[in-house]
RNA sequence: GCACCCGUAGUGAAAUGGAUAUCACAACAGUCUUCGGAACUGUCGUUGGGGGUUCGAAUCCCUCCGGGUGCACCA
C-alpha cells in the first residue's frame, strides 16, 4: 500500500519535471527480527532451502511464544542485542540466510510492482548513524532519563511528546535509525524536497523526530515532508483467510492475478499473453483501489467489487484505452489518417476532459494526493464512452472521420499517461 | 483521560466564504446488439447533530456525537 502510494507520487514528481529518486527503507533489526530467529532455531527442522512464507510462520510462532512464554522472551531479547552486536556465530548464519530470503521475496513484488529502487537504506545501517548523532547532541538536544536517552519535544511544542531515541540498554529506537536515514538521506543525494511515506501510525512520532532535526538541522527538516495514509479494511468476511484477518499484499495481488485468469480464460490468447495480462490486469486492480480514495482515512477493500470491473476500477480503465487502441487499428487498416483540419463545429466533454489532464497532474503535484488523476481517469472514461457510444468514429464517407480517429489517438494517450501516474501499466490485449 | 487526523447520496470523490452543493460508480427503469456489451439513455439520492460569526458556511469558530491513530525504552 505505501509501495503503490510512494511509487505514484514519485511519477507525478517526474512527470512535473522533477528529477525523482526513489528510496526504501527496510527493518532488518530490532525485536521483530529476534522473533524471527527464536522460530527459526526453535523449528526443529534445518532452514536450508525454507522460503519467505515459511520464516513468517516462524515469526508468528516466536511472536506468540514471546506473549505467553516468559523464557521464551528472555531469549528472543537476548537474541535481539546478538543481533545488533553481531556476537553469535549460529544468530549471525540464521540472520544472513533469512535476510537474504526475505529481501529476494521483496525484490520480487517490487518488479511486478513496477518500482524500481535507487536506494536501500537498512535500519542495521542507520542505527550506528543514528546513535552519533544523538551522542553529538546530548545534552544539548537529548537528555538523559532513568538511564535511556530521550528527547522532550514538548519543551518546543507542547502538542508533542516526550520519546526515547536510545534505551535503558543502550538499543537505539526507530526514532534513533530514522534520524541517521534523514542525515544520511541529505548527505547522498541532498534533495529540495525529501517525501516520506509511512501509515498514519508513524504521524505522532514523526512530528518528534521532525522537530528533533529541526534543532540539529533545520536546513533539513524544512524541506521533509510527511505524506501519511490510513490502514487498509475489508468490507465482507470473504478473503484469503490464511491467517485469520490479516491479509498481506502479497495474497491479494496473487488473488486478483488468478481471478483475472479466470475471465481471460475464454479468450483468444497465447498463455503467455494471458499470463501477462492477468499481472497487469490484477496489479491494475489493487493500485486502483487503494489510489482512488483519499489517503487520509482507511481505504475499504471491497473485493467483491475489485473483481467485478464494472465501473470504477482499474481494469475498466484498461479496458476503454485497449477498445480505443482496437478503434486505431480499424481506422488504420481503412485508410484514416488522423488529423485535427476538420473538426465539427461543435466540441464535446470528451474534449474538455482531455483539456483538463495538465492541470490535473499539477493539483495532484501541490496536494499530493494521487487519487485526484484517478477521479479524473474514471471521468475522462466516462467521457469517452459517451462520445464512443453515440459517434460512428470509422466512416471514410465522413469528412469528419480523420478529427474523431485523431480524437481516440489523444485519449488512448492521455489515459495511457494517467494510468502510468497511478503506477499502472496499460495492455495492447485484454 | 489527553493529543492528532477524519466525517459530503449505498460507495469513492469535487466545490479561493458566493448562485439551485457537482462528478463518477452502484441501484432502479429503458435502448440498442455497432468500431471489442466491460456499451448507451434516463431516474433515484448527499454536507453527522446543535449553536455562533457573516449579506452569504460543506468551507471559519465553539460544542456534542461517530470513526481512526498515537501517548517512554516496539517498529
Amino acid at each position: 500500500m505505501t509501495n503503490a502510494i510512494g511509487e505514484s507520487i514519485a511519477r507525478i514528481f517526474e512527470y512535473s519535471g522533477a528529477k525523482t529518486i526513489r528510496a526504501n527503507y527496510q527493518g532488518d533489526v530490532g525485536p521483530h527480527v529476534a522473533k524471527a530467529i527464536w522460530g527459526i532455531l526453535h523449528a526443529g527442522v534445518p532452514f536450508a532451502g525454507k522460503s519467505a512464507l515459511w520464516i513468517g510462520e516462524q515469526y508468528a510462532r516466536g511472536s506468540d511464544a514471546y506473549e505467553n512464554d516468559p523464557a521464551a522472551k528472555e531469549e528472543i531479547d537476548s537474541i535481539n542485542k546478538k543481533v545488533y552486536d553481531k556476537s553469535d556465530e549460529e544468530v549471525n548464519t540464521v540472520y544472513d540466510w533469512g535476510k537474504q530470503v526475505t529481501l529476494d521475496a521483496f525484490e520480487e513484488i517490487y518488479k511486478l510492482l513496477g518500482t524500481k529502487f535507487n536506494h536501500y537504506f537498512f535500519e542495521s545501517e542507520m542505527a550506528p548513524i543514528g546513535m552519533e548523532i544523538v551522542k553529538e547532541n546530548t545534552p544539548k538536544v537529548f537528555e538523559d532519563s532513568d538511564g535511556a536517552i530521550v528527547f522532550h519535544a514538548e519543551n518546543h511544542d507542547p502538542k508533542l511528546h516526550t520519546r526515547v531515541f536510545v534505551t535503558s540498554k543502550g538499543l537505539p529506537t526507530y526514532e534513533t535509525k530514522e534520524l541517521g536515514l534523514t542525515v544520511t538521506k541529505f548527505e547522498k543525494e541532498n534533495p529540495d524536497t525529501s517525501i516520506i511515506v509511512t501509515a498514519i501510525e508513524q504521524g505522532e512520532y514523526m512530528k518528534v523526530v521532525q522537530k528533533a532535526v529541526s534543532l540539529i538541522n533545520p536546513d533539513y527538516e524544512s524541506r521533509m515532508k510527511h505524506v501519511t495514509h490510513g490502514m487498509m479494511k475489508f468490507a465482507s468476511g470473504k478473503m484469503s483467510s490464511r491467517k485469520g484477518n490479516v491479509v498481506t499484499g502479497e495474497s491479494l495481488l496473487n488473488d486478483s492475478m488468478e481471478l483475472i485468469h479466470e475471465k481471460v480464460k475464454g479468450r483468444e490468447l497465447s498463455q503467455e499473453e494471458k499470463d501477462a495480462i492477468a499481472k497487469i490486469v490484477g496489479v491494475a486492480a489493487v493500485k486502483y483501489s487503494i489510489l482512488r480514495s483519499s489517503l487520509m482515512g482507511d481505504i475499504i477493500y471491497d473485493f467483491e467489487k475489485s473483481i467485478s470491473f464494472e465501473g470504477d476500477s482499474g481494469p475498466y480503465l484498461q479496458y476503454t484505452a485497449v477498445r480505443a487502441g482496437s478503434i486505431l487499428k480499424k481506422a488504420q487498416a481503412e485508410g484514416i489518417v488522423p488529423g485535427f483540419a476538420k473538426a465539427p463545429s461543435e466540441a464535446t466533454v470528451l474534449e474538455h476532459m482531455l483539456y483538463q489532464f495538465p492541470e490535473i497532474v499539477v493539483y495532484t503535484h501541490e496536494t499530493l494526493e494521487p487519487h485526484h488523476v484517478a477521479t479524473y481517469l474514471i471521468e475522462l472514461a466516462s467521457a469517452f464512452n459517451t462520445f464512443y457510444g453515440n459517434t460512428q468514429i470509422v466512416n471514410k464517407e465522413d469528412i469528419h472521420a480523420p478529427y474523431r480517429v485523431a480524437l481516440v489517438q489523444a485519449f488512448r494517450e492521455t489515459m495511457k499517461n494517467g494510468l502510468y501516474l497511478l503506477g499502472i501499466e496499460t495492455p495492447e490485449k485484454m
